[in-house]
RNA sequence: GGCCCCGUGGUCAAGCGGUUAAGACAUCGCCCUUUCACGGCGGAGACAUGGGUUCGAUUCCCGUCGGGGUCACCA
């Protein structure tokens, strides 16, 4: 009896590696092509890091000439949810980070080396199992739980490490006959790795982004096979990631210390290992301590948040390559309206430890980007938000298009756009005052500022519409006619002049305009007022002006 | 606790033996402006700490402190 009997007993149907090394050709791509990809387990539910780690790849893979794709790692089948995997495909749509192989809906996929689902590939694994154990590598191990757990508990009392090594690696010891007699006995059993390694000594290994870490080799005899015939997430990932032809492992840097256990698996598979690029994770100050940003607790951990409070995905994704690279925002100042995509990433570049998310920052973005949109831009993706968010913003919108696309044009489209909306969320009560309807339904209760005596503003506004107000006259008059009418109730016609000879003035234009300001809109701050008449049009100016004072 | 990683302004970060220690966001002031937003200019604000090494350390080494990760039949 040998290790190749072991083998038969345990998968007597399972092929030849030969098959699959067959059946997946190495790439043929240019050199220097990244092949690399996202991973995530099927929960439906994509976290801003894996967005994150996705950006990172796609980019990469973009740039070289490589592949980037989606493979879904369900082999926890206690973590699966229904239409876990389209939530992801979807979510990475919407972000544009749909991948070019894999997974395209619940079912299906794309490219040459799938399954694309871990579910899906287990007699693969269990081939390269299988191979293991003819070579002696793995072995069963009929260890239960409740031993494991004891056995834990020990090495803890006696301060040793913990897990299954060396002479506690018991089953590691059983010869080959014995295992087959147990295992035809019908006793419970899961495949381990045959670990030679030595914690003595020391692996070198050069991380992408951390760069050059030690650590001691690996001697754990990991659990490679489940008791339900699924790997475990380490050789599924050594297999898969040589099967698809990964040159780079983009993952979070909760897997560096996984990494000596990592290279072992490759090197007796005989494998060439992949690059790892391990990427430190997003943050959150939680009374004073920093944590991951965690699905639980914070709703902005969830990519469907930005969605929900209406923060294009655009700025999303510049949020995200400015915390990977930080000169991306030295380049899009340089080159502000160039795709995103010609900014040239570089993952040495990338920070080694986690960067605390910040909203702010987000936000500020955020209105960079919505500031460039024209005004069907914004009438499109504000109507497309507001319809699943917004039920009141979506009518007030689409009541009269050619209006609101007026309304959504002011001070747009010109050298210095108004960065004033950071997020859809915020557009209602951003122009909601410029329709007739609104303004005289919901009269808002203001203060006046400066000229707070009714009968002066009344007089003011009633000189305005009279004898300035024409809504055709071009910016400069209408200009003029401001200051005329400042300097006819005693203000400045400019505001320098009354701030060199305040005694001589009542005040100066700025307070004078504020005045109609108010009774025209409701609010001491508005965009551009002259572009605000010559939206609401000449009607509405004078009765919204006489309702004020009446 | 073992192992590993990290510690530059409030935040993100350049710099990596000799710098007036960049820049962005935030903040404050001024300018521009009829208001606001934008934009422009300027201010305040940092090398965790103690020892070395060195003519000289933010940069190199060690300790301390602080932060993070990891030690599953989860990924």
């Amino acid at each position: 009896m040998d290790y190749k009997d072991l083998a038969n007993v345990i998968f007597p149907d399972v092929k030849d590696i030969s098959y699959y090394e067959e059946k997946y050709p190495r790439r043929n791509l240019e050199e220097g092509a990244i092949v690399t990809r996202f991973a995530p387990s099927p929960t439906g539910f994509v976290h801003i890091g894996g967005l994150y780690q996705s950006v990172i790849a796609k980019k990469m893979a973009n740039q070289t000439g490589g592949i980037f794709f989606l493979r879904i790692e369900d082999t926890d089948q206690k973590r699966e949810v229904e239409n876990g995997v389209s939530g992801i495909i979807e979510a990475l749509k919407e972000f544009g980070m749909s991948p070019d192989e894999g997974m395209i809906d619940e079912v299906n996929e794309k490219g040459n080396y799938g399954p694309y689902k871990q579910s899906l590939r287990k007699e693969i694994y269990q081939a390269y199992a299988k191979y293991l154990i003819e070579k002696g590598c793995a072995y069963p191990c009929f260890c239960k739980s409740e031993e494991l757990d004891e056995m834990r508990q020990k090495q803890e009392a006696a301060k040793e490490r913990t897990g299954y090594y060396g002479v506690w690696s018991k089953c590691r010891h059983i010869p080959v006959n014995e295992q087959i007699e147990k295992i035809k006995n019908g006793e419970k059993y899961i495949l381990r790795f045959k670990s030679q390694g030595n914690p003595e000594k020391k692996i070198k290994h050069h991380d992408v982004i951390k760069g050059n870490v030690d650590f001691p080799e690996n001697d754990q005899d990991i659990v490679i096979i489940k008791s339900d015939g699924l790997p475990t997430y380490h050789f599924a990932h050594a297999v898969d990631d040589h099967l698809m032809g990964t040159t780079h492992v983009i993952r979070g840097d909760e897997w560096l210390s996984s990494v000596p256990l990592h290279l072992q698996l490759f090197q007796t598979l005989g494998f060439k290992a992949p690059k790892y690029a391990h990427i430190a994770p997003i943050m959150k100050e939680d009374n004073g301590a920093k944590r991951k940003l965690s699905k639980r607790k914070d709703p902005e951990a969830a990519v469907s948040y930005y969605a929900e409070v209406g923060i294009p995905e655009l700025a999303v994704d510049e949020y995200l390559l400015n915390i990977a690279n930080s000169n991306f925002e030295q380049w899009r100042k340089q080159n502000p309206d160039a795709d995103m995509e010609e900014f040239e990433l570089q993952l040495n570049k990338m920070s080694v430890s986690g960067a605390l998310f910040d909203m702010v920052k987000l936000l500020d973005i955020s209105k960079r980007v919505i500031s460039k949109y024209t005004a069907t831009e914004v009438y499109d993706k504000a109507t497309s938000w507001a319809s699943k968010y917004d039920e009141n913003l979506k009518e007030l919108l689409e009541k009269d298009k050619e209006y609101t696309l007026q309304v959504l044009g002011i001070e747009r489209g010109n050298q210095k756009p108004r960065k004033d909306i950071a997020k859809w969320a915020d557009l209602k009560e951003n122009i909601i005052y410029l329709y007739d309807e609104e303004f005289f339904a919901n009269p808002v209760s203001y203060e006046f500022q400066k000229i707070n005596d009714k009968a002066e503003i009344a007089k003011i506004i009633e000189t305005y519409i009279t004898k300035h107000f024409n809504v055709e006259d071009d910016k400069e008059t209408w200009f003029n006619k401001m200051k005329d009418l400042a300097e006819e109730f005693g203000y400045a016609r400019e505001t320098k002049e009354f701030k060199q000879n305040p005694e001589n003035y009542k005040g100066h234009v700025g307070d004078i305009s504020t005045v109609i300001r108010i009774c025209l809109t409701g609010r001491a701050n508005t965009p551009d007022m002259y572009e605000i008449m010559k939206v609401l049009g000449k009607e509405s100016v004078i009765k919204r002006l006489r309702y004020a004072i009446k």
